[in-house]
DNA sequence: ACTAGGATGTGTACGGCGTTCACATGAGAA
DNA sequence: TTCTCATGTGAACGCCGTACACATCCTAGT
């Protein structure tokens, strides 16, 4: 039935998608995020988010893209310019941070299959590389700055993630916090003690 | 209709279930995992899995709980004793080679929110723990073990989630091996050369 | 040997989903 | 004013997860 108090035309779906496709990630989890979820709460039938997105994929795929630049914005202001071992630390409690506040966003920004060709969510990606990069620059100077950056993220992405899965515990942001300090210093620490190579 | 074919007592439907889950996500990915398909593959009607398992998410987390078997078991027989950095760096190479072979898998066993109460699962993760403590402790040997082990495996898992999501390099073997030791190397070789804290 | 209870199947049903397609409506350009 | 295109709707299809009533067979007890 058509209802009499909405105009037939939206005038901004689109953007009325994503917005609905964002609450019902955050309320719901990603089981929550159906297309015809969305389109209830955008006020429109089950198919008209079909004009503006080809599939279900795309629309959650600009939903992480969403993600990616908030990442980065909570990373750069957490710690604009991290430069000691001890913001690298504060940096990635930023990180995990954001994943156990957005666990549902984070694991459709990370978890799922990407379609690598997708220009917006690699641009996004981008931003969080370079928010690294600029990290391990500032922080090992004389380092190699790209194999370091590689490990950099690697380290706070699995804290994230195994945080997020429950290997570790998530249940304060204090054991959080000692957790992800704990586990960074003893990684910069570990180089010299090494046992030798035989 | 009955089959002529099958007696009416499947005999082991809980393990041919388990079995057809596994084959069902090498073949089609997370998305081809339905406890109907299942079902079919069993050769039963669509409700009989759930005599077996409450819903599809005890299915889901009974294959999960196999896959960390594999996974330490994996991990075990790429290296039985690491005992040098470039060790560590074989066993991640491993632990992210698993992740790429088995991306589905992987994904199930840790991309997913997990029952913490669930004890065949927990087990489970603990050998992947357990192996991941041996090798710091073999490493590291004056290490604290705790802290480091936490991070020695979140730098693995974090490699292998960058591989799995197309953040990183997984095109060849050689791609992510040659990524993986620089990555670990990086790591190891920065903690001398960290900024001192102001 | 028979019976009964329990384990384990089947079939039906419901409500949800993703997606396609034909048609309806209205906005904007010519 | 008309026409085209963008953007909606409604119907339909096939799939899903899950619940429930009933069917079948296996095993234990008498």
């Amino acid at each position: 039935m058509t209802r009499t108090d909405a105009p037939y035309h939206h005038g901004d779906l689109r953007a009325a998608c994503l917005r609905a496709a964002r609450e019902l990630l955050e309320e719901d989890g990603g089981a929550g995020l159906s297309l015809r979820a969305v389109a209830r709460r955008a006020g429109v039938s089950a198919t008209a988010p079909y004009r503006h997105y080809a599939d279900r994929d795309a629309l959650v795929s600009a939903v992480a893209a969403e993600g990616y630049a908030e990442l980065a914005g909570h990373l750069a202001a957490a710690h604009p310019s991290p430069r000691t071992p001890e913001d690298l630390a504060r940096v990635a409690v930023a990180y995990v941070r954001f994943a156990l506040e957005h666990p549902a966003m984070f694991r459709v920004m990370f978890a799922e299959p990407c379609d690598p060709t997708d220009e917006e969510r690699v641009a996004a990606t981008a931003a969080v590389r370079e928010y690294v990069r600029d990290v391990v620059h500032g922080v090992f100077p004389r380092s190699d700055a790209e194999a370091l950056s590689v490990a950099v993220w690697a380290v706070v992405h699995g804290l994230a993630f195994l945080h997020l899965d429950g290997k570790l515990d998530a249940s304060t942001p204090e054991a959080v916090s000692r957790q992800v300090h704990a586990a960074v210093h003893a990684l910069l620490d570990a180089g010299p003690v090494a046992r030798p190579a035989d």
